[in-house]
DNA sequence: CGGAGTTTTGAGGCTATTCAAAGGTCGTGG
DNA sequence: CCACGACCTTTGAATAGCCTCAAAACTCCG
C-alpha cells in the first residue's frame, strides 16, 4: 500500500480525479474544487461509508483504496454494481433519491474526502465547466452500467470474469497501479461473483480454468493478465472512447 | 395509438419530460428548451435513430412511441439497456463518448424531437438549473440500471420479468398510459428476453406461468397486472423515491 | 392466399447452482 | 510461539434452471 494514497498529479498532467475528466479545470476551477472538499477521512477494511436506505447527505472523493457499491437483494444475494477506485467520486446517484441506493464498503483501507451535496450543486452556478464535466461524468458511468448489464445478460462466466479484469487493469493502469498486467486484487471470489453474478464456487473453476488456459496468473492477492488482448477478444465489447475538451463544448 | 404523441401538460402540473423532472423550471428555463428543440420528427416502428458506433451529433426527445436502447454483442446477442417511453431524452451516455454506446431503435411509430449536444451544453451556462436538472436525471438513470443489474445479476426469470413488468407499468402511469394495471404491450417476447437476459423461449414459458398463476393476463398486445402488489413483492428492491425540489438545492 | 414474424410446445443437454466438506491463510489472543 | 477461529479457496456430487434445436400453430399484412 505505499502509494495508494497518491492521487495529486501535477497540474500539467491529465487531473487525477472525476472532477477533471473531461475537462481541463482552469487553476480557479481547481480551488473551487479544492474548497468543496472537506479533510482527508480514513476508514478500515469493510467499513460502510453509506448504508442504502439511508440520506445521502454527502458524497466522497475517493483519493487511496478501493470502494465497493452495493445493492442488496431480501434473498440474502447482494449485486456490487461497480467498483470505485481512487479518484471517483462516491455516491452520486442517490443525490436524485430522498434514500440512498447503493451501500458503499471499503474494500481496503480507504482515504477520502467528503464532500456536500449542497455546496456542490450550488458550484454549478457560477462555475459551468463544473456542472459541465461532472453532467459528462454520469453519462460516462452510465455507459460502464450499460456494458456491464450487457455483459451480466448475455455472457458466460468465462467472459464475464474476463471482461472484469480487464476492466480493473484498464482503470488501474490509468493511475498507475498496475504494471505488465499485473495488479494487487483486494476482492475475494465471493466479491468477483457479486461484481459479475455468479457463485464463488463458480468464480473459482472459472478462474482456475483461466489459469490453466494461461490467460490469467494469480499468486498471492496479484492478478497478472498473460494475454490481454486474447481477453480483451473475448469481451466483445468495443473499447469505450471518452471525450477530453472536445470541440463541441462551449467556452473551452 | 390515440393520445400516444400527447405529452404536452399544462405548465403547473407536474412536467411531462426530463426537463422538468427533478425542477419546476421558470416560464423562461421552459422557453430556453423549447428553443432548443428542433421540429418534431416522426419515425416508422424499427427504425434506426442511431446506430452504436456513429458519433453522437444530437440528442431526441421522445414525444410519443417507445424506443429501445441496446447494445450489440458479437455473439450475435444484444441486450437492450433501456426502454425509452415519451418525456424520455434519448442518448445521452454517449455525449461523453466519441463514437456512440448503443444504438436507438423504434419500438413503435415515433415522435421526437431532435436537440443539439453542443446547444444544450452551452445552456448550462446561463441556466444552471437546467445544468442541475439533467445531472439529476442522469443520476436517476444510473440509478435505474444499478436496479436493473441487480436484478439481471441475482434474480431468477420469474423475477426478472415481474420487476420489468411493474417498471413499465409505474412509468406509463406516470404519463397516463396505463389503466387499472393494464397497457400497451409492443415488446415481442425476444424484445423481453433481450432486456432482461432471457431466451425468447424462456420468456414464453415464464409469461405463460404468470398467467397460469394469475399474476398477469395477456391479450392482444395488452398486458394486465392483475396482482401488482405480489409482483412488486417478488421484485425485492424497494421503491425508488426520487426527490423534487429538494431544500438542499441553491436557488430554487 | 402466401409469407414473414411471433408465439407455443417438446425433448435433450449444458451451464451454473446448491450442498457439503476439506485444506489454506491470516490475524488474534493466550 | 503456538493454538484458535474466521474467512477464503478448492474440490466433489447431484440438481435445477435455462438454453438449444426443432417444429407446429397462430397473427398480421400485403
Amino acid at each position: 500500500m505505499d502509494d495508494v494514497f497518491d492521487t495529486e498529479r501535477d497540474s500539467h498532467d491529465r487531473p487525477s480525479n472525476r472532477f477533471g475528466e473531461f475537462l481541463r479545470l482552469s487553476a480557479e476551477e481547481r480551488a473551487v474544487v479544492a474548497e468543496l472538499l472537506g479533510p482527508p477521512q480514513h476508514y478500515p477494511r469493510h467499513h460502510v461509508l453509506r448504508r442504502e436506505g439511508t440520506e445521502p447527505l454527502n458524497l466522497h472523493l475517493l483519493l487511496g483504496g478501493w470502494v465497493a457499491a452495493s445493492l442488496s437483494l431480501p434473498t440474502g444475494k447482494q449485486q456490487i454494481v461497480k467498483v470505485h477506485l481512487p479518484g471517483d467520486l462516491l455516491g452520486a446517484p442517490s443525490l436524485s433519491l430522498k434514500s440512498s441506493a447503493e451501500t458503499l464498503t471499503t474494500l481496503t483501507p480507504v482515504a477520502a474526502q467528503p464532500l456536500s451535496r449542497s455546496r456542490l450543486i450550488a458550484a454549478f452556478a457560477r462555475h459551468p465547466r463544473l456542472a459541465i464535466t461532472l453532467f459528462l461524468s454520469a453519462q460516462k458511468e452510465r455507459v460502464s452500467l450499460m456494458d456491464r448489464l450487457a455483459l451480466v445478460g448475455q455472457a458466460d462466466a468465462h467472459v464475464r470474469i474476463a471482461a472484469l479484469l480487464v476492466d480493473l487493469f484498464d482503470r488501474l493502469s490509468a493511475i498507475g497501479q498496475a504494471r505488465d498486467g499485473a495488479f494487487a486484487m483486494p476482492l475475494t471470489q465471493r466479491d468477483l461473483g457479486d461484481l459479475v453474478g455468479i457463485t464463488p464456487v463458480h468464480v473459482n473453476r472459472t478462474l482456475r480454468a483461466m489459469d490453466k488456459a494461461n490467460l490469467i496468473r494469480r499468486s498471492d492477492q496479484t492478478i497478472t493478465l498473460l494475454d490481454i488482448d486474447r481477453l480483451r477478444g473475448l469481451t466483445g465489447l468495443p473499447r469505450r472512447d471518452f471525450v477530453f475538451e472536445p470541440d463541441w463544448l462551449p467556452f473551452r
